[in-house]
RNA sequence: GCCCGGGUGGUGUAGUGGCCCAUCAUACGACCCUGUCACGGUCGUGACGCGGGUUCAAAUCCCGCCUCGGGCGCCA
């Protein structure tokens, strides 16, 4: 449609066509309005009934909400119209009718339950909130990657049809391949190691991840996005400086670029960039506060995992982003170094945000005799992973990395309630479709 | 995987044994209304997830199934 005229453009004194979904009509008896809605906002079409061709307002009056009209007309300035700018309609073409009983009312009068949006997420999307939700998800998978550029990162695409998963006997999804037992990914952190061994040394990807575990709850996803990054040369240390610069650049690239959105989702005013350097908390210091803030029935050891609770009291406490590392390496993937000094430390670090884990990395053990005694420790059978482990016999320089969750990076930033909102179409325990 | 709580017109809800041939809002249909911007007004259409059971009586209690949400574990 090359004179298509977006609705924010339309200016007084000129006429135009405009295209979009009718939004809601309002008539008052000898006058009426259809609101028209297009990716750029609403426009009043303003219906005088006495002195209108009684076929174009039999017409546009008579079309369902969220039917595709194209309408033209004269634009006026109108000081009583929403905009300040009305459109008198010389014609009107209804594109393609709506049913007139909607599924879900895309006005935002009446509210849905979270599936049924899903289950009509095309309308859910002609809303306002819902739509900025995924601008803004765009604007921060941008400013990641230009962030991983300025990190001097070369973006990859590693395969999500594996023969192995990355550690092992966790949930896969399995898959027929020509034949042959294969799986989807859980992780592209097998291959990103390849390639610091390469001579791309520092990689990122952004790509989907696939985990078959049963779980239920509002920030698990069985299909999600990771956001993953790796660079020889690198220490645990100056992965999580990275991980900082990357989350950050996200938050001030929405701040930037998506006041409108934020606008929409009534969160201009609370939106904050990070500030300052992300505390780092060891292990043992992170136990050390959760037990202290009494908030837990039993007292955390040295060697237990962080129980969700736990997480909680801690987020709460430290009120902000913030890393905790040297974990015991025991609670830690076999590919996460040790510390030189102590074997009983890890390397392996996580990102928090108060109210969950959003990172979970380290450096990597890139020993070929170390990795081959880590599979055989957690036991894995080495043979099964020659692909990868072969790679650390030719010259694998030290590394480290790190995987961040991006449906709980927008999630957090955002502050939904459930991950689920950050994806347009999310797989979950019972959820294949749409 | 374990545990808990739900499912009522298209949508969101009220109703926890008889007061319910089921409340309200919105949507939808008809009519009235010349400045609405959640327009207003009058009237109307439309629902108890499925199957079985208890009871004189079930939306309401019990059982099974389906389905949705949440907590934990685990993780991004």
């Amino acid at each position: 449609m090359d004179d298509r005229t977006y609705t924010t453009d339309a200016a007084p004194g000129e006429t135009v066509t405009v295209a979009g979904w009718v939004h809601e009509i309002r008539d008052l008896g000898g006058i009426a309005f259809l609101i028209l809605r297009d990716i750029t906002g609403k426009i009043q079409i303003k219906f005088e009934k006495d002195g209108m061709d009684d076929d174009l307002v039999e017409t546009g009056l008579g079309v369902h909400r969220e039917s595709v009209v194209t309408v033209t007309g004269d634009v006026e300035e109108e000081p009583r119209a929403p905009t300040g700018v009305e459109i008198t309609p010389d014609s009107l073409e209804v594109v393609a009718e709506a049913d007139p009983e909607l599924p879900l009312d895309p006005s935002g009068k009446v509210d849905a339950d979270l599936s049924t949006r899903l289950d009509n997420r095309t309308l859910d999307l002609r809303k306002e909130e819902t739509k900025a939700i995924f601008e803004i998800r765009a604007e921060v998978l941008r400013s990641v990657r230009e962030a991983f550029r300025d990190l001097d990162a070369t973006e990859i695409n590693t395969p999500k049809i594996v023969a192995t998963g990355t550690e092992g006997g966790t949930e896969l999804f399995p898959i027929t391949y020509f034949g042959q037992e294969a799986f989807m990914n859980q992780s592209p952190q097998l291959f990103k190691q390849l390639m610091v061994g390469s001579g791309l040394e520092r990689v990122f990807e952004i790509g989907p991840i696939f985990r078959a575990e049963e779980h239920n709850t509002p920030r698990h996803l069985n299909e999600a996005t990771s956001i993953d990054f790796e660079s020889a040369f690198y220490d645990h240390s100056e992965a999580m400086d990275a991980c900082e610069t990357v989350v950050k650049a996200a938050y001030e690239g929405v701040a930037e670029n998506c006041q409108e959105q934020l606008e929409a989702l009534d969160l201009d005013e609370e939106f904050e960039v990070p500030e300052g350097d992300f505390p780092r908390l060891t292990y043992e210091e992170a136990i050390e506060r959760i037990n202290a803030t009494g908030e837990l029935d039993e007292q955390l050891v040295w060697g237990d995992d962080l129980p969700t609770e736990g997480e909680h009291a801690l987020g709460q406490d430290v009120g902000e982003h913030y890393f905790i590392t040297d974990w015991p390496s025991e609670i830690k993937p076999f590919y996460i170094k040790d510390h030189d000094d102590d074997k009983q430390l890890s390397t392996g670090f996580d990102m928090m945000h108060p109210t969950m884990e959003l990172v979970s990395g380290g450096q990597r053990e890139h020993r070929y005799d170390h990795l081959v005694e880590g599979f055989e420790q957690q036991g894995l059978d080495p043979e099964q992973f020659d692909y990868y482990t072969e790679t650390f016999k030719y010259g694998m320089p030290p590394h480290a990395g790190w995987g961040l969750g991006g449906e709980r990076l927008v999630m957090t930033m955002l502050g939904l309630g459930n991950i689920r909102e950050a994806v347009l179409f999310p797989r979950d325990r019972q959820r294949l479709s749409p």
